[in-house]
RNA sequence: GAGCACGUGGCGGAAUUGGCAUACGCGCACGGCUUAGAACCGUGUCCGAAAGGGUGUGGGUUCAAGUCCCACCGUGCUCACCA
């Protein structure tokens, strides 16, 4: 067997193609388009990691694939350049943060290139970049100017050791239970802080509303719905006994609000200090205390033993006048609703717990249809009992009456609330974009600042300063500056979360080098939507739903053509380490894609990863899956050297353009697993005749282009006898071939004879047989004949050319 | 607890969407090549001697179920006392 040399062939190739810009997309080409976007990278410390080829393969056939049928196709690279690694490596090295992440650009990039991904680097962008996110700050500023981002007080993390703000993951929790910081296991809480935000819940509707044009998977499309959390209930006033306050809860059930025997308010709501009692108060504040330290997760797990504060005060149900006592309890949280809600024990299932461990009355107010006694908590629909004037009403009727009665006398209104929050947009952070905003003297309102980008300064330090404020603030001659309005101004030091680069990405691509716009919208109507959008599931709730939010505010204020970015979705999987476990280094079970191809070359990689099963599914490695491949590249080499012209091998010829069929069917449909079998199938008869057609070869070389595209680009340079490079000549460039499907039809056909559902016999069949024509050859057969003997055949079902069946008796 | 997936040989998976279950590959066994091994090549490989039986378990619909319906068991992911 000829020894192919992988590396240096893969390497050659590599070379010309990208030298060249071989899959450059074109602006306004007349052939039509397609834009395939997969997630861009976060350039990281080492190099491509095993994530970055599962996530781009499959893409990249598929986008060879469309280019060979003649659209044009936009599948461009690009770099999530600011986030968190880099800045905390600075912390600790000193070193500056565009530093590494150039380094990490250039090796990416490098591997990229090596494994064969055919981008059109002309469009490579990075988020870092001025160029660019000038253009981010400006996006900012519209939802600034639209009102829907503003200053607000939000619960976070934060450590007073390191005088810093953590994200969720940089908490942990210590053997006590307490709250401590990843780094330096400091004490930890919650604590309000004035963050800029994102109003993405004035867009619920829109996100909810807009799946419905898109062609997502339904879990993505319901795993964002659950993520919006759109909820219609009302709310409700309740008056405090003694004092002129009210306290105002958010309910779904307002029918059950005879029911009420208590309230809780949250421990942070800011009524607390107003009606806690003399007696109550150090307990309630203690409570307070404890409550600060935990996650709200920790705080709503279902499991969790009910803990509670009796605030002393007691409220007045404004249908029926009962006073219920109000307590707090951590189970309530701010950031939903009002922060408050009505106890009803007797008809949901946490009010219940809560109600027994403290003996609050529970008095059952709905009666399930059937009449039967429930057992409680009965959190079901039903007819309304002991609810005065509602009596014998429905549950959704009740709502709807008590609703309306609660606005004609002014206590409460129809209320729809959102899970989603509000996205805390600013961090205190160096290494991503400055917040183009100022605080003026001497009021503090705030400007805008005009003049963008405006560019991250050097700081002398990346650690965060002592009063809460970003590293930003240790340059105080970049902090110092004149507003528009010509006063004295101080800069926002915060800076904008890694998400803010990745929203709009996708349009930059289009327009990467303009400087006047953040894309020109004639390229916009060009390419948008996305047409295929490949990620990771992570992404789901955060990015996708983010990038959505943008795109939909953007297309409302007319900066965008469509009203959703991305027509298509699909989530990717995994590639875990050979002991089924996820790859880490610790576990020391990394796959180092880099290593692989130093090993097997690019091709049997991208040939493997395509192999190992459908594109959203995970996996463990396997060494001698790509083993496999690498044979088959192997083997594909070798036939090379067989190839003639003028070679009548019809049965071969049938048994390409059947694998052709198959392989245009399921390159469309994304099944590349089963393309790879198709090729085996097609090499393994191919390895059996002794010489082969050198038309049908170069059929042949086309069609494994999109999958083994140096192995190809090699064979098809041979076999056309080409001596120099040109960039059209190249494989990648030629027409998909096209199946003949007079070859492929079958003109006999064996099908299975069932009796009773049992296949009892085959019989050959001519294709284009009547059914009266089966039905006789069956008649004839000597097993169908004994089968029946002595029965009655009562039904006789022929699918044509699959199956004929028999039912008797 | 909820939502969404999913459950097929020793393993990764396939099954034209209700029509011959286990394609293709790995592994394994035997054989070839080799002084020997690696690599490579070839043959075989669901269980059962057979009749038959087999897609997590139990039921159902159907001429026909891996595929549809119901219940249960189990796994994974995401969210989670959301009022």
């Amino acid at each position: 067997m000829t020894f192919y040399n992988f590396e240096e062939i893969e390497n050659k190739w590599k070379d010309k193609w990208f030298s060249d810009n071989l899959y450059e997309a074109v602006d306004f080409s007349p052939k039509p388009k397609k834009y395939i976007l997969a997630e861009f990278p976060y350039p990281s410390g080492a190099a491509l990691h095993s994530g970055h080829m599962m996530r781009y393969t499959v893409p990249d056939v598929y986008a060879r694939y469309l280019r060979m049928n003649g659209y044009n196709v936009l599948f461009p690279m690009g770099w999530d350049a600011f986030g968190l690694p880099a800045e905390n490596y600075a912390v600790k090295t000193g070193i500056h943060p565009a530093v590494t992440t150039k380094k990490a650009i250039d090796a990416m990039k490098q591997s990229l290139m090596r494994m064969g991904y055919g981008i059109d680097w002309g469009r490579e962008i990075a988020t870092a970049n001025p160029k660019y996110y000038k253009w981010t700050q400006w996006l900012f500023l519209k939802f600034y100017e639209h009102g829907l981002a503003e200053l607000k007080e939000m619960p976070v993390w934060w450590c007073e050791a390191l005088k810093t703000v953590l994200a969720e993951e940089e908490v942990l929790t210590d053997k006590d239970g307490n709250k401590i910081s990843e780094r330096g296991e400091h004490p930890v809480e919650r604590r309000l802080l004035k963050q800029w935000v994102l109003k993405i819940p004035e867009y619920a509707e829109k996100l909810i509303e807009g799946l419905n044009y898109v062609d997502y998977p339904n879990s993505i499309k319901q795993a964002q719905i659950n993520w919006i959390g759109r909820s219609e209930g009302a709310e409700v006033d309740f008056h405090i006994k003694g004092i002129s306050e009210k306290v105002r809860v958010f309910t779904t059930r307002i029918d059950t609000i005879f029911g009420a025997t208590f309230i809780v308010i949250s421990p942070e709501h800011q009524i607390i200090e107003k009606i806690v009692t003399e007696e109550q108060i150090s307990a309630v504040h203690e409570y307070m205390r404890l409550a600060s330290q935990k996650s709200d997760m920790e705080r709503t797990e279902l499991a969790k033993d009910k803990t509670g504060v009796f605030t002393g005060a007691y409220a007045i149900n404004p249908f029926n006048n009962e006073e219920i006592p109000i307590w707090t309890s951590d189970f309530v949280v701010m950031s939903y609703g009002t922060g408050a809600i009505m106890g009803v024990p007797a008809h949901d299932q946490r009010d219940f717990e809560f109600a027994q461990k403290f003996n609050l009355p529970i008095i059952p107010v709905i009666q399930p249809n059937d009449n039967n006694q429930p057992m409680l908590p009965f959190d079901g629909e039903g007819i309304l009992i002991s609810s005065g004037e509602f009596n014998g009403l429905k549950s959704p009727d009740a709502r709807i009456l008590m609703t309306d009665k609660a606005q004609n006398e002014g206590f409460g209104y129809k209320k729809i609330n959102y899970k989603l929050r509000d996205w805390i947009f600013s961090r205190q952070r160096y290494w991503g974009e400055p917040i183009p905003l100022m605080y003026v003297e001497p009021d503090g309102h705030i400007e805008v600042e005009t003049n963008l980008p405006l560019v991250l300064p050097d700081v002398p330090d990346y650690t965060p300063t002592s009063d809460a404020s970003a590293p930003l603030a240790r340059n105080q001659e970049w902090v110092n500056t004149i507003s528009p309005s010509g006063k004295p101004a101080k800069r926002e030091t915060n800076t904008m979360p890694n998400w803010a680069g990745s929203c709009w990405y996708f349009i930059r691509y289009l327009d990467p080098n303009n400087d006047n716009e953040f894309a020109d919208m004639e390229k916009m109507k060009y390419w948008l939507p996305v047409d295929r959008y490949f990620g990771g599931a992570e992404h789901t709730n955060m990015h996708l739903l983010y990038s959505r939010f943008w795109y939909k505010f953007f297309y409302d204020i007319g900066l965008v053509p469509t009203p959703e970015p991305y027509q298509w979705r699909l989530n990717g999987g995994l590639l875990l380490g050979a002991d089924g476990r996820k790859m880490s280094k610790s576990l020391g079970n990394v796959v180092d894609p880099m290593t692989v191809v130093e090993n097997y070359g690019a091709d049997a990689l991208r040939l493997f990863i395509c192999f190992i099963g459908p594109y959203e599914d995970t996996y463990p490695w396997n060494e001698n899956g790509i083993k496999a491949t690498f044979r088959l590249i192997n083997t594909i080499y070798d036939i090379r050297n067989r190839v003639s012209e003028n070679i009548e091998n019809n049965e071969l010829k049938k048994a390409f353009h059947k694998m052709l069929k198959n392989i245009t069917d399921m390159t469309q449909d994304l099944k590349m697993n089963t393309v790879v079998s198709e090729i085996m199938i097609f090499i393994n008869e191919s390895k059996k005749v002794e010489k082969i057609d050198k038309e049908l070869w170069m059929e042949f070389i086309k069609s494994l282009a999109p999958f083994a595209p140096y192995l190809a680009e090699e064979l098809w340079q041979e076999v056309n006898g080409f001596k120099e490079w040109k960039k059209e000549s190249s494989v990648h460039l030629q027409k998909w071939p096209k199946y003949d499907p007079e070859i492929i039809k079958m003109d006999q056909i064996t099908i299975p004879v069932q009796i009773n559902g049992k296949v009892k016999d085959e019989v050959l069949i001519n294709a284009l047989d009547t059914e009266e024509t089966v039905k006789q050859k069956v008649m004839e057969s000597e097993k169908f004949q004994n089968a029946v003997e002595g029965k009655e055949i009562i039904k006789i079902i022929y699918i044509p050319n699959k199956i004929f069946s028999a039912v008797i008796k």
